[in-house]
RNA sequence: GCCGAGGUGGCGGAAUUGGUAGACGCGCUAGAUUCAGGUUCUAGUGGGGGUAACUUCGUGGAGGUUCAAGUCCUCUCCUCGGCACCA
């Protein structure tokens, strides 16, 4: 053994005898409980920054300890290889999309190496290349036959200038990024896959999901915002077609003061044809993003288009608004609106003059002033002919009632969750697998003409996709007819490719089929590890994507994972690490001067796994030190005693109070480090408790056989305790212990209760709740012998002199306090 | 705007079930080692008062519940994440 902790030479050692046992290779054995740890995985950017570092090591230790655990683990690793900054680069580099993908593919794989995480390399996989994405086309056309597929219009960001779609991201204070010109909103046919037809499942199984944070749970159901509440038909004057409403609210039905309809709407596109004012805001409204963000947070506008609707009730006439704030691919396009209980339509209602009609009342009997804000709460009705003085409740199902008797609407369920638009008109991506034919309309692309291959070797002109330029791509023939046709140019989402990945990785070189047997033994993922940034898009489809796929029998369970840790971002000086912000820390230079152990356990250290983590180079450095000194206490017990070994069994009976006192906190590490790890997954307390087993182990200077044999046994328990942490350097130490078997197969250590066994404790003693004294007493000691010795502390007595005690609670084992 | 999370010493954080606030690390101070710097070791380190024993204040802010509150309740301020075409 070095005297020196040598990273630079132990990792590489360490690394080479991973590859060279194929130590991480996942075979399936149906007599061994499995263990399927997987890591969100990263786009391939070019380089490793310190967030993936941070969720590849927490992923890791996982795996490891789940392996010293006796799992039979799987955690694999690959690329998420489309997206929009390979385009970017190709239009900055004159290098096609794929070369660059492919590239740093290539130098990730080099760096995740670097940082010794245990993956099976054989499983790796990119999800741009056409072994990949033939089997989500695949379960595309499947998903068209079962219905689960439609073409609809939607709305996209339109740069008029660069006469291209452009993403959100793209979009910079409303203007293109590139040419500067006010963006437009359009609204152009794409696909959509039906996710809402499983909202209610999706938002049922979250409560199957324990494993899983309860936030993430929270802002799932939020954002499938399930609500109950009535479709009503309001008849429009002078118009065969009625226009439907959906509200939550049917109770304010008779408050209704106008109606409001998206500013695409047909009935405000009629009815801007000769009302210049009403074509100028519908113009105008063009120029707003699709975000809801800035929907939400623009000024609320709107014009009269001159129409009225008839109320369904009352059968009063009352005007209909084209608003900027009613979109037309949510719900019906329009909304009804009752200013006097609801914010939105109170702020609108004052701004252009509209009556304001209360008819809900306080439940208490005050007095509400509807001239200063709305009463959005429940309450009794008011001034509502036959439904006055039900509550919100009743007159719920009073009025519904009443519209489903008359024919003017009924109950519904609606969802916040729309349909996902799988439509991205960008070129790399996996080409949606399509054909336009000019007599049999949407044809699929039948199995055997699968894949749809991306063609690689292109030149990016502008920012328009390359594909529409492409002939050959395009042009092809019906598979139906057999008569000339157009292909799809468009491409699907990213979050496609993401939302089955985990299951690939059980079969990835399988090519007859989506997946095999396989994905019976490993699914479901037993731990999933990614950002809490995906709490809600990516982690939704891909559970919708599970239960398509289950449904298709393609996969077992209702859940593709069971359990979930979102881990925290990796913040410097205050703020996410970013390029633009110029305050990133590269982690392979970390690496190369520290080595990876000491980047993981920083990682591990510094913050619990899902709170956002301080980068710190001084505490980069105590990580360090900590391993140094780590590697000092194992080689001065190595060298300076011998590999003598003396039997810990047979000296047990007469350990003196030093040697107890050292064993007793050895073993609660143990137990400790097991609670941490194995349940609570506070990789941080962990490294705590063992730092301080090590400050004991420096204080413990018992040259004696018992004291040797006590070191040997403390000492194997931290490395393996910390093994799983940082694998490099305990890889070694375990050698050095004197173990042929490496420390990745060494059984996690286990606590000895008769080791943890005190005779007395300490006990803290409050007078009316402050603390005054500590005194120790037997374990087993009795209520009234607790309170004697209490009473006893002078201290305490000082506090007691005089005054009549009234109560006093004592709590085994943790304190006395004494009420005066 | 809506949804979610967070706020504890100079800094990162600990306190797991309402029961000693500040474990562990960083930084800082002092001493030892060293030719020196670095390294390493030892001790100290929330604010105020006190030689000390001890005492008092203290977990974003304001109230409340309790023998006891960082932890539970109400209100409030600030920071961060997501908001459907960034991944």
């Amino acid at each position: 053994m070095e005297e020196q902790y040598r990273p630079d030479l132990i990792e590489p050692q360490a690394q080479r005898f991973w590859e060279e046992t194929n130590a991480f290779r996942a075979v399936e054995d149906l007599a061994r409980e499995k263990f399927y740890c997987l890591s969100m995985f990263p786009y391939p950017s070019g380089r490793l920054h310190m967030g993936h570092v941070r969720n590849y090591t927490i992923g890791d230790v996982i795996a490891r300890y789940q392996r010293m655990r006796g799992r039979n683990v799987l955690q694999p690793m690959g690329f998420d290889a489309f997206g929009l900054p390979a385009e970017n680069a190709a239009i900055q580099n004159a290098v096609p999309p794929a070369r660059w993908t492919y590239d740093n593919i290539r130098y990730m794989v080099g760096q995740l190496k670097r940082l010794g995480f245990g993956y099976d390399w054989e499983r790796q996989l990119a999800t741009c290349h056409p072994r990949y994405y033939r089997w989500e086309q695949w379960l595309f056309t499947k998903l068209y036959e079962k219905g689960l597929v439609y073409k609809k219009t939607s709305a996209v960001n339109w740069d008029p200038v660069d006469q291209t779609v452009l993403a959100n991201e793209q979009v910079i204070d409303g203007r293109g990024w590139r040419s500067g010109a006010v963006v437009e909103r359009r609204e152009i046919p794409q696909w959509f896959l039906r996710i809402t037809a499983y909202a209610e499942e999706l938002l049922n199984e979250l409560d199957n999901l324990p494993g899983w944070p309860e936030e993430v749970r929270t802002m799932q159901r939020n954002w499938i915002g399930r609500s109950e509440g009535v479709e009503i038909q309001f008849a429009v004057d002078g118009q065969a077609d009625p226009l439907t409403v959906f509200t939550t609210r049917p109770d304010t039905l008779i408050g209704v003061t106008y109606v409001a309809v998206a500013t695409e709407h047909p009935l405000a596109l009629a009815a801007a044809q000769g009302n210049p004012e009403l074509a100028a805001f519908i113009a105008a409204s063009r120029n707003t993003m699709t975000a809801e963000a800035a929907l939400e947070t623009m000024e609320k506008k709107g014009v009269v288009t001159g129409l009225q609707a008839l109320h369904p009730i009352t059968g009063a006439l009352v005007p209909i608004y084209a608003a900027n704030f009613v979109l037309m691919g949510y719900g019906s396009g329009a909304v009804m609106a009752v200013p006097a209980h609801d914010q939105r339509d109170f702020e609108f209602a004052r701004k252009y003059g509209i009556p304001i009609r209360p008819v809900i009342a306080p439940a208490d009997g005050s007095i509400w002033d509807f001239m200063t804000a709305a009463f959005v709460t429940p309450g009794v009705l008011a001034d509502s002919g036959p439904f006055t003085g039900l509550t919100s409740a009743a007159a719920f199902d009073a009025i519904a009632g009443h519209l489903e008797a008359t024919g003017r609407g009924q109950r519904q369920v609606h969802y916040r969750l729309r349909d996902w638009g799988v439509s991205r008109q960008r070129y790399w991506g996996a080409p949606i697998p399509m054909v336009y034919c000019p007599t049999c309309g949407d044809v699929p692309v039948p199995d055997d003409d699968l894949p749809v291959v991306l063609p690689e070797e292109v030149t990016f002109t502008g920012v328009t996709s390359p594909l529409k330029g492409m002939p050959d791509f395009h042009h092809t023939s019906c598979p139906n007819c057999g008569t000339a046709a157009e292909r799809e140019t468009d491409t699907f989402d990213t979050f496609i490719e993401s939302s089955w990945y985990y299951a690939r990785y059980c079969a990835r070189d399988q090519d007859g089929a989506m997946f095999d047997e396989r994905v019976n033994y490993w699914l479901p993922v037993d731990q999933y590890i990614g950002g809490i940034e995906h709490a809600v898009l990516h982690l939704l489809y891909a559970r919708f994507f599970h239960k398509v796929m289950r449904d298709l029998g393609l996969v077992p369970a209702n859940e593709p994972f069971t359990r979930l840790l979102t881990q925290g971002m990796v913040l410097k000086d205050g703020s996410k690490m970013s390029k633009s912000k110029g305050n990133t820390v590269d982690p392979q230079e970390m690496v190369e001067t520290y080595g990876a152990d000491t980047v993981r356990l920083f990682m591990m250290f510094a913050a619990p796994p899902e709170q956002s983590l301080e980068w710190s180079d001084a505490g980069l450095e105590g990580a360090h030190r900590f391993l140094k000194r780590l590697w000092r206490l194992v080689w001065t017990h190595v060298e300076g005693e011998g590999a003598a070994t003396h039997l810990l069994d047979n000296l047990l009976d007469n350990l003196t109070t030093a040697q107890t006192d050292l064993r007793r906190q050895v073993h609660h590490t143990i137990a400790k480090a097991s609670d941490d790890i194995g349940r609570r997954m506070t990789f941080n307390t962990t490294i705590a408790a063992v730092m301080e087993l090590i400050n004991a182990l420096y204080r413990f200077e018992d040259p004696s056989p018992t004291g040797y044999a006590l070191r040997q046994e403390a000492l194997e328990a931290v490395v393996r305790l910390l093994a799983p942490i940082v694998p490099h350097v305990t890889h070694t130490l375990w050698q050095a212990l004197g173990h042929a078997d490496p420390v990745i197969d060494a059984p996690w250590p286990e606590a000895d209760p008769a080791a943890l066994v005190r005779a007395q404790v300490d006990l803290v003693v409050q007078v009316n709740g402050k603390v005054r004294a500590h005194i120790a007493v037997a374990v087993d000691a009795g209520h009234a012998d607790i309170e004697a010795a209490a009473k006893a502390d002078p201290n305490v007595a000082r506090y007691l002199e005089g005054k009549p005690v009234r109560k006093v609670i004592v709590v085994p084992g943790r304190l006395v306090n004494i009420v005066v």
